[in-house]
DNA sequence: TAAATTACGCACTTTGAAGTAAGTACTACC
DNA sequence: GGTAGTACTTACTTCAAAGTGCGTAATTTA
């Protein structure tokens, strides 16, 4: 691996990119198959709809995700990923092979309570 | 690339040991030589000590950092990179890699002023 | 002797992403 | 007619990470 000069290293860029709370599972969730407004909702237990809305409007900005509308009785909003959002999974897939690697050993800070044991960020690897 | 289950994903964890503002910026320059605290402060501009010192604290625990007390007159406190650190620096340069090739595309929210872009990651609860 | 450097610790404040709850507008079903 | 589902938007609140500023204690330099 070849070292980047500091003001050449893109990673906050790709922070910015995924960085959202639900980014990766929304990512990961367009990437298996295309979904609906409402499905990834369903998918996604917890996220509200202003973040999924926010999320996915940011991402779509992004060039990761495509929203597609479909003409009907009923509204029809389709997300697929795309091309640059599918190698942004594999490249997020380096870092979740990296911290399967590692899980035993980190510290895992947060958790307070019982809140579930600890709801991972789901991709692809 | 292989599947993987939901629940054996480790991106959580490898957001968990890299998420703090500061730590890739930390990461990236112990990495180039070993640092001293006093390095990192003038090397890493906007810092806090506060931050400094605690996310120091933090990937030490993790097992990124390497804390060293050097015994003598003046306190003098080094930090290096241990491998797990380098491994996880080597994986953070790829979606960094990822991140340099699509900057021109990627729309670039925020930035006030003349700050960098730097996203805050957060995690499920 | 006063000031600066070393590596922090501690208490308080700020900030902004995410959460909450409600509203919109259209259709479909019973 | 009333309730439910579609895909959102908008105003307000929450909360923890990060920022701010001051304290410490030994040593070294001017």
């Amino acid at each position: 691996m070849k070292h980047l000069a500091k003001d050449e290293c893109g990673f906050a860029t790709a922070l910015n990119a995924i960085g959202g709370k639900w980014k990766t599972e929304i990512l990961w969730e367009i990437a298996l198959a295309p979904r609906r407004f409402g499905a990834l909702r369903r998918l996604l237990p917890g996220v509200s709809e202003k973040v999924l809305a926010q999320q996915l409007r940011e991402m779509e900005a992004d060039g990761l995700v495509r929203r597609q509308v479909f003409p009907g009785a009923v509204q029809k909003v389709e997300y697929s990923v795309t091309d640059i959002g599918r190698s942004l999974n594999d490249a997020v897939c380096v870092m979740s092979a990296w911290g399967k690697a590692q899980e035993r050993r980190m510290v895992l800070r947060p958790v307070v309570g019982q809140e579930k044991p600890r709801p991972l960020i789901r991709l692809r690897a």
